[in-house]
RNA sequence: CGCGGGAUGGAGCAGUCGGUAGCUCGUCGGGCUCAUAACCCGAAGGUCGUAGGUUCGAGUCCUACUCCCGCAACCA
């Protein structure tokens, strides 16, 4: 509001990604995000903001509680690891984060109390009873609508009614003014997310949102009710104030000068918690609203037509270090359109290097640079403008305003885009001008200006070009002899009057997509096997040399019998059950089995199948399933294993 | 009727307020030689899922239908 301050005053530019949670494997989905966010941040600190990027962990929970004790470690330790990789992650894909909180920080604890007991003070955080269905076997809560036939949709036991006493947030009372939020202003981008949430959530009805657990330890406790720990909502969200330093008391240096966030970043399944609790939280703590939250889509794996297999090497540990920080990041901002999902494919990835980086931007700069070479070792002049000249000067000196305008709207995959239409461009003005010709009707000074033109384009791609890619628009510069500059002043041409020009190493060097995909795919295969053993490992802790082999006698206790399908059916409501009637010698089984997308209840009436018949029943769609049957699988491939001549039912495998 | 997204040349996608259907990759033909077998030009290829409707005119609006994909459920 008060923009007549002093002009040299920095703005500032405060953009957030959401705090991951560390339970598993990071994967190209982290990247997009986070690499969208860097981009942003980039872009922005080169318009001359003071640019806020804060990225982070959150790290409370049962589920990590969970997965730490079965792997034998603390919580903390659990996630240690996990954040040391993330951190890693990051600085392998050179994203600029100002900050990287963790919600086990001590800091964020404490304020995050602090927070909690100022929502509590004011009302609207209250204590209350959480009614659910509670399974005593399973330790589970359920609601009415997750029963199964009125049981346990996991054990098929009895459920009690239970209460458990609870903290509840009135996200109710703030109902009314979100919706005013997102139906009034341009809070939520895309828009289409608007209608989403509005007719989902809120005119659906928005209940008090419970904020606090008792069912386990790994969080923040609360502060006057030991036994309470803080739940996921208010812990989580209020990391982008926490990490300013606010505490729900006095006002820090950063949250002055940074809050409101002026961009939260998330992808699309958590646009909901964003876009409708946190504002409302932020309204209890009387607090100014973000400006804007933009929701993603996803990145999709699969649909690997080309390569045989799942393909689907989606490690960016491996992708950068076969084809660098910038292709991958290349990749990711162009490829994902605005508000919709993505497909990520290795193929299409690599066919973008080859194309786009490689042949078209790495080509242009190149052949460039190699003609100032060869014709004036280097040494370039501005010189007069021709007729010729005008369309590609002009379109140098539209670019960042191009940019800018796509930038503004948090669209990189567009403003890529543009930049690469001047690459065209530039590459179709050496073929119209063509340097070789006039080198030998010996026109040096029209020549000395095309490629002055031709260092002019390539000057203002390289600066446009650092916030997406950074490592290549500092190797470009340095062709030029450039430092990166401070700022985006300047991005016209003939800023530059004279240059001294250098042909450095190709940009990108030319991948072989075929045999690339074969590797990929070895990788993958690899790294699989990698994850599966994790899992393994995370399951049981089983001492790794017991881990190779098993006896005969453990074989032997899973029973293996010869069974006969008798009858088959399909399990209502569920597209992957069929509901199988099995003869087992004398005996008669019900068996339910997910392979509805593979065989019809038809074709497998008369079949040999094999049945686990000491597997513990269990519960299914309100069928009890008796027994397990074996399949092989392979990717989307599945088959029944089966007797290989007519042999009765019942007979033992062994 | 659980929620949501989508159906546009071989593949991946653009198509804003309704007015001659575009882009990238691939294919084919040609050009050039400065350059990473790169670059440039040209061509072939689409009755815009189906059926109706509104309109002078619909990929673009309305209705119904079909199919696909996520989520959820469920696959041990």
């Amino acid at each position: 509001m008060t923009n007549s301050k002093k002009k040299t005053e920095k703005e500032k530019f405060y953009l957030t990604t959401p705090i991951y949670y560390p339970s598993g494997k990071w994967h190209l989905g982290h990247c997009y995000t986070t690499v969208y966010g860097d981009a942003i941040a980039r872009f922005k600190r080169m318009e001359g903001y003071d640019v806020f990027y804060l990225t982070g962990t959150d790290e409370h929970g049962q589920k990590i509680e969970k997965r730490a004790e079965s792997a034998g470690v603390s919580p903390k330790e659990f996630v240690d690891g996990l954040v040391g990789e993330i951190k890693e992650l990051w600085s392998a894909l050179n994203v600029s984060y100002t900050k990287f909180i963790r919600t086990t920080d001590d800091y964020h604890v404490k304020a995050v109390q602090k927070i909690f007991k100022k929502l509590y003070d004011k009302g609207d955080v209250y204590k209350s009873k959480y009614k659910g269905k509670y399974c005593t076997p399973c330790e589970s809560f359920w609601t009415e609508s997750q029963l199964v036939d009125g049981k346990c949709p996991d054990c098929g036991r009895e459920v009690q009614e239970t209460e458990e006493e609870s903290y509840f947030f009135k996200l109710s009372k703030y109902a009314p003014q979100v919706r005013k939020l997102l139906t009034e202003t341009d809070f939520l981008q895309p828009e289409s997310r608007v209608n989403e949430m509005v007719n989902n959530f809120i005119d659906a009805g928005l209940e008090d949102v419970a904020v606090s657990r008792t069912s386990f330890k790994w969080g923040v406790p609360v502060e006057f009710d030991k036994g309470h720990i803080v739940y996921v909502w208010v812990d989580a969200l209020s990391n982008y104030i926490t990490a300013l330093g606010y505490n729900g008391e006095k006002e820090s240096a950063d949250m002055k000068r940074f809050w409101p966030a002026d961009l939260h970043l998330m992808a699309k399944e958590i646009v909901r918690f964003h876009s409708i609790i946190w504002p409302a939280m932020l309204m209890a703590l009387d607090l100014p609203l973000p400006k804007k939250v933009v929701g993603h889509g996803w990145l999709l794996f699969g649909g690997d037509k080309m390569s045989k297999s799942k393909g689907n090497v989606v490690d960016p540990f491996i992708l950068k270090e076969r084809y660098g920080a910038d292709a991958l990041r290349y990749y990711l901002l162009r490829a994902m359109p605005f508000g919709a999902d993505g497909a990520y494919t290795s193929e299409a990835l690599l066919t973008r290097i080859n194309s786009e980086l490689c042949n078209d931007l790495g080509n242009l700069v190149r052949r460039t640079m190699k003609m100032n070479e060869q014709y004036f070792a280097g040494k370039l002049h501005k010189g007069k403008e021709s007729e010729e000249d005008a369309a590609i000067i002009a379109k140098t000196n539209a670019l960042y305003g191009a940019v800018k305008q796509d930038m503004d709207a948090y669209r990189p995959q567009q403003a890529l885009e543009k930049i690469f239409d001047l690459v065209g461009t530039a590459n179709k003005y050496i073929d119209l001008t063509k340097p070789w010709v006039l080198v030998k009707e010996n026109k040096t000074a029209r020549l000395e200006q095309v490629l002055y033109v031709l260092t002019e384009a390539i000057r203002v791609i390289g600066v446009l070009l650092l916030p997406f890619v950074p490592e290549t628009g500092e190797k470009i510069l340095a062709s030029l002899k450039l430092a990166p500059p401070e700022t985006n002043d300047g991005l016209i041409y003939g800023n530059v009057k004279s240059y001294e020009t250098v042909a450095l190493d190709a940009l990108f060097p030319r991948l072989n997509v075929e045999k690339e995909l074969e590797e990929l795919e070895k990788l993958a295969s690899g790294s699989k096997a990698e994850n599966e053993e994790v899992k393994t490992e995370e399951k049981k802790q089983v001492n790794e040399q017991e881990n190779e082999y098993i006896t005969i006698d453990d074989f032997f206790r899973t029973k293996l019998k010869v069974a006969e399908v008798v009858a088959c059916e399909k399990v209502e409501k569920a597209d992957k059950l069929l509901k199988l009637t099995l003869k087992v010698g004398e005996e008669t089984r019900t068996v339910v089995s997910g392979i509805a997308k593979h065989y019809t209840p038809e074709e497998m009436v008369g079949k040999r199948v094999v049945l686990v018949c000491n597997l513990k029943p269990r519960n299914m769609r309100g069928i009890t399933s008796e027994g397990m049957i074996l399949c092989a699988s392979e990717g989307d491939k599945l088959v029944l294993v089966s007797p290989e001549t007519a042999i009765g039912s019942g007979a033992e495998v062994c």
